[in-house]
DNA sequence: TTACAATAGTTGCATACTCAAACACTATTC
DNA sequence: GAATAGTGTTTGAGTATGCAACTATTGTAA
C-alpha cells in the first residue's frame, strides 16, 4: 500500500541520487586528480583502446554524448594536452583521438582516485544483494527505453524512424 | 565472479540509465503535454503548496537547482504565463512564486501525462521487489552523500564546513 | 541611529550542452 | 568521369546552469 506516493518517491530518489553521487565523485575527482569527470571518463576509454586511438565516431559510442558535444569535449581535453588528433589514412575524413604520454599520466594518476571515490561514496554502501539488483533494475530500464537513444546520426537501428518534432 | 569488473558496469548503468529514462520521460511530457520536464516538477510543487504559493527559498529546497538557476526557472515559467511573483508583505526582501490559474490547467494536463509516461518507461519494467530494492539503494547513497549538497546557501547543516575549493 | 553582518533574490560572466547547417571527403550511378 | 547521395566531423546559434558579485532589506549592537 505503499505503492500510490511511492512512485513519485521512487522517482524522485533515482533522480536525485544519481545527480548528489555523480556530483560528489566528480568533485571530490576534480579535488584529488584535478580533472573533471568527462574528461576521466573519455580518457580511461581511449586509454583501454587498442592504440590508444579511436575513431570520434567510436568514441561517442562510449560516451553518451551529442557529435558535437564530444567534438568539443576532445577540444578541451587537447588543448590541455591529453589527447591530439591525428587524421585517418584511410579514410581522410575520419579522425583519431589519441592519448598522449600526459593523458596516460593523468588517467594513472585519476584512475584510483575515481575507484577509491566510487568505492567510497557508493559502493561501499551497498550490499552485494543491493548492488546487483540495483544494476539488474537499470538494466531494464536501459533496455526499455534503449530505442530512444537520440543519435539519428547513427543509421544503424533507424529504420521507419519518425522525424520526431 | 562479476564482481571486479561489475563495478564499472553498475557506476555505468545507474548513469547511463538515469540519463536515458530521464530523457525519455521528458520527451514524452513535451510531446504530449507541451512543457519541459523541470516546468512541470516546478509547477507540481508549487500546485501541492498551501496557496499555490512559495517562497522562492522553499522552493528552492524541492528543487535540486542553484538559487540562480531558480530565478531563471521562474523567470521562464513567468513568462509563460504558469506563475506570477508576488513579493512578501511581511519581509519585503521576499518574493513569492505563485501558480496562475494557467499553471494549474497546465498542472492538470501535464500530471497524467508524466504518470503514464512514468508507468510506461519506468516501474511497468520493475517489480514491486525491485522498486524497494532501488528506491531502499538510491536512499543510502543520498543519505551517504548528503552532505555534499552544493548548497552553501542554506546555514543549517553546515557546521564545521570547509570551504571546499 | 548609525554601523555591520546576515539573508533573499537577481544579474554578469563563463561553461557545457544540443540541434541544425556547413564542410570535407567517399561511394555510387549514369 | 561528372553529378548525386551518403558519412564523419566541425561550426554557429540558442539554451540551461553554476559561481561570484551585486542590490535590497532585515536584524543586531554600540
Amino acid at each position: 500500500m505503499s505503492t500510490a506516493t511511492g512512485q513519485a518517491e521512487l522517482w524522485a530518489s533515482l533522480m536525485q541520487g544519481q545527480a548528489l553521487l555523480a556530483d560528489a565523485v566528480s568533485d571530490r575527482l576534480e579535488a584529488e586528480a584535478r580533472i573533471p569527470l568527462a574528461w576521466h571518463e573519455l580518457l580511461v576509454v581511449l586509454a583501454d583502446a587498442p592504440e590508444g586511438a579511436l575513431r570520434m565516431q567510436d568514441l561517442g559510442q562510449s560516451m553518451w554524448l551529442s557529435k558535437s558535444g564530444l567534438t568539443r569535449l576532445c577540444d578541451r581535453i587537447e588543448e590541455a594536452g591529453y589527447l591530439s588528433r591525428a587524421s585517418c589514412p584511410t579514410d581522410r575524413r575520419g579522425t583519431f583521438a589519441v592519448i598522449t604520454e600526459a593523458g596516460r599520466a593523468k588517467v594513472r594518476e585519476a584512475r584510483p582516485v575515481f575507484a577509491r571515490a566510487s568505492q567510497d561514496l557508493f559502493l561501499q554502501h551497498l550490499s552485494p544483494r543491493e548492488r546487483h539488483a540495483l544494476e539488474s533494475a537499470m538494466r531494464k530500464i536501459i533496455g526499455a527505453n534503449r530505442g530512444h537513444l537520440r543519435k539519428p546520426e547513427r543509421a544503424d537501428d533507424q529504420a521507419q524512424a519518425s522525424p520526431k518534432r
